[in-house]
DNA sequence: TCTAGTACGTTGTAATTACAACAAAACAGG
DNA sequence: CCTGTTTTGTTGTAATTACAACGTACTAGA
């Protein structure tokens, strides 16, 4: 197994290169590929296994009662999925398919949560990563309730845009979506979005190019 | 410090009562009460303790660039506060208050991330606990945030019922707000809500009663 | 340079929603 | 039983939004 890919990933931050092939042992970790459309992990299925995408890309699907699925997340290289059905010990509610070939590191979380003796020196490292993995989950999806709990577009434009005028400490933000995902991620309507933000120009409120924006 | 009433609280389920106190003490463990109205934890301080409530009632509040607050939470003795915001090891984005006279049980997360020796029994036990906690409060977001996802009102009404249906195992639901509550977890107009609800019993999608709905 | 494809803004329309004001029902306390 | 209070439903209006259709600008590749 090619352990130097694995350190960059934020559940490893902190941990030295050579402490991670014993971490791996430790934990039961081992490799598995995955083809395209493959099905990682099954909705209603109780998983006791992290699982950490090495390679390939990997997507959240959620199907509603019709039996059409929507696509809930998508997950990168480097990143962990599922941890909070894990950690929470519930059944899945999404599905997990492999979107591209995929590489897939696991993890097993009762190791996890009841290490052998020699696993000490770098569990207390992994504890505190996970924890921020989920604590930072948590703040992003607070954080996102809080623009789409804006009763209009626009206050849900300007809820997102203070929040990244904060974060990137400038009155000018640079946006990380091009137009869809914005509207994506505030949940409305791309054209819908553009006609409130071609307003709030218009109004004096915001100046925007691109994804560029500048609240006045 | 009177032990036994923090045993019913979540992160300490599982903890014997006789290793209570030993736990208290290991993670520097302090009672504090404060008076209605006073401030626990500024926002944009970085806060390296969690709050756990004994009694009373703790508000999370929110302002905006204006100075105006809003209450994004409130807590409930038992509960946790604070702590996505300690994991993270972020700074805190929320002021919290205590809104009525109210007592706080302090622990050192430090403390919890390098536990002395003798604490390893019963920290395998809380390091799963809070674990659990982000988890499931991960869990709880993501849901909220799927129905404010849905573009109409009766979209959102649609989502929210179909998961209740499926967490309480009936097409039968009892709700756990009032009409305004429920407003307010749908982020939309109370009037609005019931309009459009007396609309769907009308056109056959649900049936209700004060807040007992049924799915047809 | 040309072209196909994608991203973005605009427009018009129908539907939805917020908001305010009010009516009806349920409730609590005397 | 009465009364004041709270909760819920209804109605009307103005504003907002979804949705579809289309034009324009930008991009990548031949």
């Amino acid at each position: 197994m090619e352990t130097a890919s694995l350190l960059p990933c934020p559940l490893f931050r902190g941990i030295a290169a050579e402490e991670l092939p014993a971490l791996l042992k430790c934990l039961n970790g081992y490799e598995k590929s995955y083809q395209r459309q493959e099905i990682l992990l099954h909705a209603g299925e109780l998983c006791e296994r992290f699982g950490i995408l090495v390679s390939g890309t990997v997507q959240i699907l959620k199907e509603d009662h019709h039996g059409n699925a929507t696509l809930v997340a998508q997950v990168l290289p480097g990143e962990l999925f599922a941890e909070a059905f894990v950690c929470g010990a519930m059944p899945l509610s999404v599905t997990v398919m492999a979107a591209a070939d995929s590489m897939v590191l696991w993890l097993d979380y009762r190791r996890f949560l009841s290490p052998c003796q020699k696993a000490c020196v770098f569990h207390r490292q992994l504890t505190a990563n996970l924890l921020k993995i989920l604590a930072t989950r948590n703040r992003f999806l607070t954080g996102r309730l809080e623009h789409l709990s804006q009763r209009s577009l626009r206050e849900k434009v300007l809820s997102f845009l203070e929040e990244q005028v904060q974060v990137q400490g400038s009155s000018s933000v640079q946006l990380p979506f091009d137009r869809q995902g914005m509207a994506d991620y505030l949940a409305a309507d791309r054209s819908a979005l553009s006609a409130v933000l071609s307003r709030m120009q218009k109004d004096g409120v915001i100046q925007y190019h691109k994804n560029h924006f500048t609240l006045l």
